[in-house]
DNA sequence: TTATAATTGTGATGTTTGTCACGTTCGATT
DNA sequence: AATCGAACGTGACAAACATCACAATTATAA
């Protein structure tokens, strides 16, 4: 499974077998099973998740009880709750398997330690920030220019195999519109 | 204006004076007037901006010739089209002045060289990039759980400021409606 | 297997929001 | 001073979308 590690980390950042031996003991190897939760809002946040199989959902529920689906994760992705990861505080989201998920968890104070003592990671870490940053500026940007179907076709043409992964309600949740409507749009 | 700029990193990160006098001719200080272009739509994008004084939008124009305001960059605030920017490719979006800006500029080679000279200073773009990305994320939140009429109570709260220094019309596209529902939710 | 819950589609109806149109005010430029 | 164009409000109407209700099908678990 570690190399499934080293890949993805190589994929940004050349690293040395030595360097990443040190790099390694940093990040512990956990299995969950569909419908456990990673985080559950209220709780401390300790770790981020390098998602290596499977599928997550990064949910927030208002005070009318709806879920809101802020994003999917899945392999290769890396994911929290990033607010409360990095001011260390309570999470105000919920993480958890739509699938039986493997990944790699790092706690913040390892997050730290790797950043200080190896510039390389920082460096990844940095470079995985931008892209997550980029990443939702666009998500924005879709609201902005885009009707409900328009949202619809540009995921379905995106993750055509979320569709099959995934209940329509949570498409929907993730799209912001009514489980009806997505319903309706895709026919 | 540099201690402007020192305060700015020292929010984040302390350094020394004889720190920052290797930092700071990395960055180069300017001067724009209302309806100047820092980045046009098509154009390399070379450099990004911290605000000094003054106020940016950062606008997408769709095909339809309708602009989208991604973002607004006051003082203290960094902008540029980011995705452009790191791949250094050409700017699908523009920045431009609502008001008399300045700015410090940081080109992408005085990017890389900061990060990789100075790690305080990627420590200190890994934070902003951070809370750049929790940031957009906040505002999808915002579009998934929010009516039109919360988000413009939201944007009222966050930023008063804003309503007395922007045109209604920019404010509107920033929250994704009408110039004309706009108005009617403000009445 | 059988019972129970989750998932999905679809009609009827109401709310929200966009679009088009018009008029007024205010500021900038000549 | 006169003119032009932004900026803003508002009415009338249409389109998009949510909500409620019900039925059918498909998983899931006891």
């Amino acid at each position: 499974m570690k190399e499934k590690l080293k890949a993805h980390i190589e994929n940004l950042i050349p690293l040395t077998d030595a360097e990443f031996s040190h790099i390694l003991p940093h990040f512990s190897f956990e299995n969950f099973n569909k419908s456990d939760f990673l985080i559950q809002e209220g709780e401390h946040v300790t770790n981020c998740y390098l998602v290596v199989s499977g599928l997550l959902k990064l949910v927030y529920d208002d005070k009318n009880g709806k879920q809101h689906i802020v994003s999917f994760a899945m392999e290769d992705w890396w994911e929290s709750d990033f607010s409360a990861y990095f001011s260390q505080t309570r999470a105000n989201m919920s993480l958890q398997c739509i699938e039986d998920t493997k990944v790699f968890s790092l706690s913040f104070e390892n997050y730290q330690n790797l950043s200080a003592e190896f510039p390389k990671m920082k460096q990844f870490f940095l470079e995985k920030s931008n892209s997550g940053h980029i990443a939702s500026q666009n998500r924005i940007l879709s609201f902005l220019t885009s009707s409900a179907k328009e949202r619809y076709n540009q995921l379905l043409n995106q993750y055509p195999l979320l569709f099959q992964r995934v209940p329509k309600t949570l498409l929907a949740s993730y799209l912001g519109l009514s489980r009806e409507t997505l319903s309706r749009l895709s026919s």
